[in-house]
DNA sequence: GTCTCTGCAAAGGTTTTGCAGTAAC
DNA sequence: GTTACTGCAAAACCTTTGCAGAGAC
Protein backbone atom coordinates (compact mmCIF):
# COMPACT_ATOMS: atom_id res chain seq x y z
CA UNK A 1 0.00 0.00 0.00
CA UNK A 2 1.22 3.28 -0.48
CA UNK A 3 1.36 5.40 2.17
CA UNK A 4 -0.66 9.11 1.77
CA UNK A 5 1.20 12.07 2.22
CA UNK A 6 0.70 14.23 4.57
CA UNK A 7 -1.31 18.05 3.57
CA UNK A 8 0.79 20.72 4.74
CA UNK A 9 -1.73 23.67 4.45
CA UNK A 10 0.09 26.49 2.20
CA UNK A 11 -1.35 30.37 1.77
CA UNK A 12 -1.96 28.69 -1.58
CA UNK A 13 -4.20 25.43 -0.81
CA UNK A 14 -6.35 27.52 1.29
CA UNK A 15 -6.86 30.51 -0.35
CA UNK A 16 -8.14 27.84 -3.33
CA UNK A 17 -10.33 26.12 -1.07
CA UNK A 18 -11.86 28.93 0.45
CA UNK A 19 -12.68 30.80 -3.12
CA UNK A 20 -13.84 26.97 -4.12
CA UNK A 21 -16.42 27.03 -1.67
CA UNK A 22 -17.28 30.34 -1.72
CA UNK A 23 -18.35 30.00 -5.32
CA UNK A 24 -21.65 28.39 -5.97
CA UNK A 25 -20.71 28.45 -10.29
CA UNK A 26 -18.34 24.79 -10.10
CA UNK A 27 -15.59 26.30 -11.99
CA UNK A 28 -12.90 24.83 -13.87
CA UNK A 29 -9.43 25.31 -12.95
CA UNK A 30 -8.92 28.14 -15.29
CA UNK A 31 -11.98 30.40 -13.75
CA UNK A 32 -10.66 29.75 -10.29
CA UNK A 33 -7.24 31.14 -10.96
CA UNK A 34 -8.62 33.94 -11.94
CA UNK A 35 -10.46 34.64 -8.94
CA UNK A 36 -7.23 33.06 -6.70
CA UNK A 37 -5.23 35.61 -8.63
CA UNK A 38 -6.70 38.40 -6.98
CA UNK A 39 -5.45 37.56 -3.63
CA UNK A 40 -2.17 35.90 -4.60
CA UNK A 41 -0.85 37.18 -7.76
CA UNK A 42 2.07 35.26 -7.88
CA UNK A 43 0.30 32.41 -7.74
CA UNK A 44 0.78 29.81 -11.06
CA UNK A 45 -1.81 27.60 -12.67
CA UNK A 46 0.54 24.73 -12.41
CA UNK A 47 -0.29 25.36 -8.65
CA UNK A 48 -4.35 25.46 -9.10
CA UNK A 49 -4.05 21.91 -10.68
CA UNK A 50 -1.83 20.42 -8.50
CA UNK A 51 -4.20 21.62 -5.74
CA UNK A 52 -7.25 20.78 -7.31
CA UNK A 53 -6.15 16.88 -7.85
CA UNK A 54 -4.99 16.36 -4.43
CA UNK A 55 -7.87 18.69 -2.45
CA UNK A 56 -10.45 16.03 -4.49
CA UNK A 57 -8.24 12.87 -3.61
CA UNK A 58 -8.58 13.77 -0.02
CA UNK A 59 -12.31 14.23 -0.57
CA UNK A 60 -12.07 17.96 0.25
CA UNK A 61 -13.23 19.07 -2.75
CA UNK A 62 -15.34 16.95 -5.66
CA UNK A 63 -14.47 17.28 -9.33
CA UNK A 64 -17.77 16.75 -11.54
CA UNK A 65 -17.82 14.27 -14.70
CA UNK A 66 -14.23 12.39 -14.55
CA UNK A 67 -13.23 12.46 -18.73
CA UNK A 68 -10.05 13.97 -19.17
CA UNK A 69 -9.02 11.34 -20.98
CA UNK A 70 -10.33 11.19 -24.82
CA UNK A 71 -14.06 11.31 -25.90
CA UNK A 72 -15.20 7.83 -26.61
CA UNK A 73 -17.71 6.66 -29.24
CA UNK A 74 -20.51 4.08 -29.61
CA UNK A 75 -21.99 2.93 -33.29
CA UNK A 76 -25.18 1.35 -31.42
CA UNK A 77 -27.33 4.14 -30.80
CA UNK A 78 -30.05 2.01 -29.01
CA UNK A 79 -30.94 3.14 -25.08
CA UNK A 80 -28.52 1.87 -23.11
CA UNK A 81 -26.10 2.65 -20.48
CA UNK A 82 -22.12 2.06 -19.82
CA UNK A 83 -19.88 1.07 -17.19
CA UNK A 84 -16.60 2.42 -16.94
CA UNK A 85 -13.62 0.29 -15.33
CA UNK A 86 -11.96 2.13 -12.43
CA UNK A 87 -8.84 -0.10 -13.26
CA UNK A 88 -7.81 -0.54 -16.55
CA UNK A 89 -10.62 1.76 -18.31
CA UNK A 90 -12.55 -0.50 -20.28
CA UNK A 91 -16.38 0.54 -21.09
CA UNK A 92 -18.77 -1.91 -21.18
CA UNK A 93 -22.62 -2.00 -22.34
CA UNK A 94 -25.46 -2.11 -19.52
CA UNK A 95 -28.47 -3.21 -21.26
CA UNK A 96 -30.94 -1.44 -19.14
CA UNK A 97 -34.05 0.59 -20.37
CA UNK A 98 -34.76 3.89 -19.56
CA UNK A 99 -34.98 4.54 -15.81
CA UNK A 100 -35.95 8.07 -15.17
CA UNK A 101 -38.30 7.66 -12.56
CA UNK A 102 -36.07 10.71 -10.54
CA UNK A 103 -36.54 12.95 -13.26
CA UNK A 104 -39.76 14.78 -11.91
CA UNK A 105 -38.04 14.70 -8.86
CA UNK A 106 -35.29 16.63 -10.13
CA UNK A 107 -37.60 18.86 -11.67
CA UNK A 108 -39.52 19.39 -8.89
CA UNK A 109 -36.37 20.77 -6.68
CA UNK A 110 -34.46 23.16 -9.46
CA UNK A 111 -35.43 26.11 -11.75
CA UNK A 112 -34.20 24.39 -14.81
CA UNK A 113 -36.34 22.84 -17.62
CA UNK A 114 -35.04 19.21 -16.77
CA UNK A 115 -34.95 17.69 -20.01
CA UNK A 116 -33.05 14.06 -19.41
CA UNK A 117 -29.86 13.06 -17.95
CA UNK A 118 -26.75 10.85 -18.48
CA UNK A 119 -25.90 7.72 -16.22
CA UNK A 120 -23.18 6.09 -16.04
CA UNK A 121 -21.43 3.05 -14.05
CA UNK A 122 -17.84 2.24 -12.79
CA UNK A 123 -16.45 -0.58 -11.05
CA UNK A 124 -13.99 -3.32 -12.41
CA UNK A 125 -14.16 -5.14 -15.37
CA UNK A 126 -14.11 -8.69 -15.19
CA UNK A 127 -10.33 -9.45 -15.91
CA UNK A 128 -9.28 -6.90 -13.23
CA UNK A 129 -11.59 -8.29 -10.97
CA UNK A 130 -10.32 -11.60 -10.97
CA UNK A 131 -6.94 -9.81 -10.94
CA UNK A 132 -7.47 -8.47 -7.89
CA UNK A 133 -9.42 -11.13 -6.17
CA UNK A 134 -5.71 -13.00 -6.84
CA UNK A 135 -3.73 -9.82 -5.50
CA UNK A 136 -5.92 -10.24 -1.97
CA UNK A 137 -5.11 -13.53 -1.44
CA UNK B 1 -33.38 28.51 -37.51
CA UNK B 2 -30.34 26.78 -39.05
CA UNK B 3 -30.99 24.82 -42.08
CA UNK B 4 -29.55 21.66 -41.38
CA UNK B 5 -26.88 20.59 -43.67
CA UNK B 6 -27.33 17.59 -46.22
CA UNK B 7 -25.26 14.80 -45.72
CA UNK B 8 -23.19 13.53 -47.97
CA UNK B 9 -21.74 10.17 -48.04
CA UNK B 10 -18.30 10.00 -49.05
CA UNK B 11 -16.35 6.68 -48.58
CA UNK B 12 -14.50 8.29 -45.53
CA UNK B 13 -17.63 8.58 -43.90
CA UNK B 14 -19.00 5.35 -44.88
CA UNK B 15 -15.95 3.27 -43.23
CA UNK B 16 -15.89 5.40 -39.81
CA UNK B 17 -19.40 4.53 -39.99
CA UNK B 18 -18.95 0.57 -40.39
CA UNK B 19 -15.63 0.53 -38.24
CA UNK B 20 -17.46 2.16 -35.26
CA UNK B 21 -20.27 0.08 -35.94
CA UNK B 22 -18.25 -3.38 -36.29
CA UNK B 23 -16.41 -2.55 -32.66
CA UNK B 24 -17.83 -2.87 -29.23
CA UNK B 25 -15.24 -1.49 -27.62
CA UNK B 26 -16.79 2.67 -27.42
CA UNK B 27 -13.08 3.81 -29.40
CA UNK B 28 -11.75 6.97 -29.03
CA UNK B 29 -11.25 9.12 -32.03
CA UNK B 30 -7.46 8.22 -32.27
CA UNK B 31 -8.46 4.57 -32.11
CA UNK B 32 -10.89 4.79 -34.71
CA UNK B 33 -8.70 6.41 -36.90
CA UNK B 34 -5.89 3.40 -36.56
CA UNK B 35 -8.74 0.55 -37.91
CA UNK B 36 -10.32 3.10 -40.82
CA UNK B 37 -6.51 3.88 -41.89
CA UNK B 38 -6.16 0.15 -42.91
CA UNK B 39 -8.59 0.30 -45.17
CA UNK B 40 -8.22 4.67 -46.42
CA UNK B 41 -4.38 4.63 -46.07
CA UNK B 42 -4.80 8.99 -46.91
CA UNK B 43 -7.32 9.64 -44.61
CA UNK B 44 -6.34 12.15 -41.75
CA UNK B 45 -7.31 12.74 -38.67
CA UNK B 46 -9.10 16.29 -38.91
CA UNK B 47 -11.21 14.07 -41.17
CA UNK B 48 -12.16 11.69 -38.35
CA UNK B 49 -13.07 14.07 -35.94
CA UNK B 50 -15.14 16.00 -38.54
CA UNK B 51 -16.91 12.69 -38.59
CA UNK B 52 -17.58 12.05 -35.38
CA UNK B 53 -19.02 15.17 -34.70
CA UNK B 54 -21.66 15.32 -37.87
CA UNK B 55 -22.77 11.82 -37.46
CA UNK B 56 -23.29 12.55 -33.52
CA UNK B 57 -25.41 15.11 -34.22
CA UNK B 58 -27.09 12.95 -36.83
CA UNK B 59 -28.24 11.05 -34.30
CA UNK B 60 -26.33 8.08 -36.48
CA UNK B 61 -23.38 7.29 -33.66
CA UNK B 62 -23.44 8.25 -29.61
CA UNK B 63 -21.01 10.64 -28.10
CA UNK B 64 -19.98 9.17 -24.58
CA UNK B 65 -20.32 11.22 -21.65
CA UNK B 66 -20.02 14.95 -23.25
CA UNK B 67 -17.26 16.82 -21.40
CA UNK B 68 -14.90 18.08 -24.25
CA UNK B 69 -14.33 21.31 -21.81
CA UNK B 70 -12.66 21.96 -18.63
CA UNK B 71 -13.18 19.61 -15.38
CA UNK B 72 -14.98 21.78 -12.78
CA UNK B 73 -14.74 21.46 -9.12
CA UNK B 74 -17.39 21.82 -6.30
CA UNK B 75 -16.76 23.31 -3.17
CA UNK B 76 -19.91 21.33 -1.81
CA UNK B 77 -18.67 17.36 -0.78
CA UNK B 78 -22.50 17.33 0.48
CA UNK B 79 -24.26 13.66 -1.95
CA UNK B 80 -26.04 16.09 -4.31
CA UNK B 81 -26.24 16.26 -8.09
CA UNK B 82 -25.85 18.21 -11.28
CA UNK B 83 -28.00 19.42 -14.06
CA UNK B 84 -26.47 21.34 -16.84
CA UNK B 85 -27.68 23.88 -18.96
CA UNK B 86 -27.40 23.07 -22.94
CA UNK B 87 -27.61 26.33 -24.14
CA UNK B 88 -25.24 28.45 -21.85
CA UNK B 89 -23.29 25.62 -19.98
CA UNK B 90 -24.26 27.14 -16.34
CA UNK B 91 -24.10 24.23 -13.79
CA UNK B 92 -26.96 23.83 -11.02
CA UNK B 93 -27.32 21.74 -8.08
CA UNK B 94 -29.72 18.93 -8.00
CA UNK B 95 -30.17 17.87 -4.38
CA UNK B 96 -31.67 14.74 -4.66
CA UNK B 97 -30.48 12.35 -1.98
CA UNK B 98 -28.43 8.98 -3.59
CA UNK B 99 -31.20 7.31 -6.03
CA UNK B 100 -29.51 3.87 -6.31
CA UNK B 101 -32.25 1.19 -6.89
CA UNK B 102 -30.97 0.95 -10.23
CA UNK B 103 -27.52 -0.56 -9.33
CA UNK B 104 -28.83 -4.08 -8.62
CA UNK B 105 -30.68 -4.18 -11.82
CA UNK B 106 -27.36 -3.10 -13.60
CA UNK B 107 -25.43 -5.34 -11.44
CA UNK B 108 -27.67 -8.63 -13.08
CA UNK B 109 -27.01 -7.53 -16.42
CA UNK B 110 -23.19 -6.93 -16.61
CA UNK B 111 -19.77 -9.11 -15.69
CA UNK B 112 -18.13 -5.84 -14.20
CA UNK B 113 -18.70 -5.85 -10.22
CA UNK B 114 -20.54 -2.32 -10.52
CA UNK B 115 -19.11 -0.28 -7.58
CA UNK B 116 -21.25 3.55 -8.24
CA UNK B 117 -23.14 5.50 -10.80
CA UNK B 118 -22.49 8.96 -11.89
CA UNK B 119 -25.78 10.73 -12.90
CA UNK B 120 -25.84 14.31 -14.19
CA UNK B 121 -29.31 15.88 -15.55
CA UNK B 122 -28.96 18.39 -18.49
CA UNK B 123 -32.08 20.73 -19.74
CA UNK B 124 -32.07 24.28 -19.99
CA UNK B 125 -31.13 26.73 -17.34
CA UNK B 126 -34.05 29.55 -15.94
CA UNK B 127 -32.44 32.70 -18.09
CA UNK B 128 -32.00 30.60 -21.34
CA UNK B 129 -35.69 28.67 -20.68
CA UNK B 130 -36.64 32.49 -20.46
CA UNK B 131 -35.10 33.70 -23.21
CA UNK B 132 -36.45 30.41 -25.61
CA UNK B 133 -39.81 30.79 -24.21
CA UNK B 134 -39.48 34.16 -25.63
CA UNK B 135 -38.14 33.49 -29.18
CA UNK B 136 -41.13 31.75 -29.74
CA UNK B 137 -43.35 33.79 -29.78
C1' DG C 1 15.90 18.59 9.23
C1' DT C 2 12.57 16.40 6.41
C1' DC C 3 9.16 16.22 3.32
C1' DT C 4 5.79 18.68 0.70
C1' DC C 5 4.87 22.47 -1.95
C1' DT C 6 5.78 26.30 -5.20
C1' DG C 7 6.70 28.92 -9.72
C1' DC C 8 8.44 28.50 -14.07
C1' DA C 9 8.75 26.78 -18.45
C1' DA C 10 8.33 23.13 -21.42
C1' DA C 11 5.86 19.24 -23.05
C1' DG C 12 1.85 16.30 -23.53
C1' DG C 13 -2.59 14.79 -25.19
C1' DT C 14 -6.79 15.92 -27.52
C1' DT C 15 -9.52 18.64 -30.58
C1' DT C 16 -10.49 22.48 -33.78
C1' DT C 17 -9.74 25.49 -37.73
C1' DG C 18 -8.28 28.01 -42.25
C1' DC C 19 -7.28 26.92 -46.59
C1' DA C 20 -7.34 25.45 -51.35
C1' DG C 21 -8.55 21.63 -53.89
C1' DT C 22 -11.99 17.54 -54.73
C1' DA C 23 -16.03 14.80 -54.83
C1' DA C 24 -21.10 14.02 -54.03
C1' DC C 25 -25.43 15.30 -55.38
C1' DG D 1 -23.14 23.88 -60.89
C1' DT D 2 -23.56 24.02 -56.03
C1' DT D 3 -22.56 22.57 -51.68
C1' DA D 4 -20.34 19.64 -48.56
C1' DC D 5 -16.20 17.26 -47.77
C1' DT D 6 -11.16 16.29 -47.75
C1' DG D 7 -6.03 16.49 -46.38
C1' DC D 8 -2.66 19.28 -44.58
C1' DA D 9 -0.59 22.05 -41.30
C1' DA D 10 -1.00 25.12 -37.72
C1' DA D 11 -3.18 26.53 -33.71
C1' DA D 12 -6.07 26.13 -29.78
C1' DC D 13 -7.16 24.19 -25.52
C1' DC D 14 -6.64 21.94 -21.27
C1' DT D 15 -3.57 19.50 -18.24
C1' DT D 16 0.68 17.43 -16.57
C1' DT D 17 5.61 17.25 -15.47
C1' DG D 18 10.78 18.14 -14.35
C1' DC D 19 13.33 21.03 -11.87
C1' DA D 20 15.54 23.80 -8.33
C1' DG D 21 14.40 26.60 -4.60
C1' DA D 22 11.15 27.81 -0.60
C1' DG D 23 8.09 26.85 3.09
C1' DA D 24 5.32 23.92 6.52
C1' DC D 25 5.73 20.96 10.20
Amino acid sequence: MEKPKALKMTAQRRVILEELRKERTHPSADELYLRVRRRLPDISMATVYRNLEILSQHGLIRRLWEGGGPRRYDGVTDEHYHVTCDRCGRIGDVPLEAVDGFLNEAQKITDYAIKGYRLEFYGFCPSCKAEVAEADD
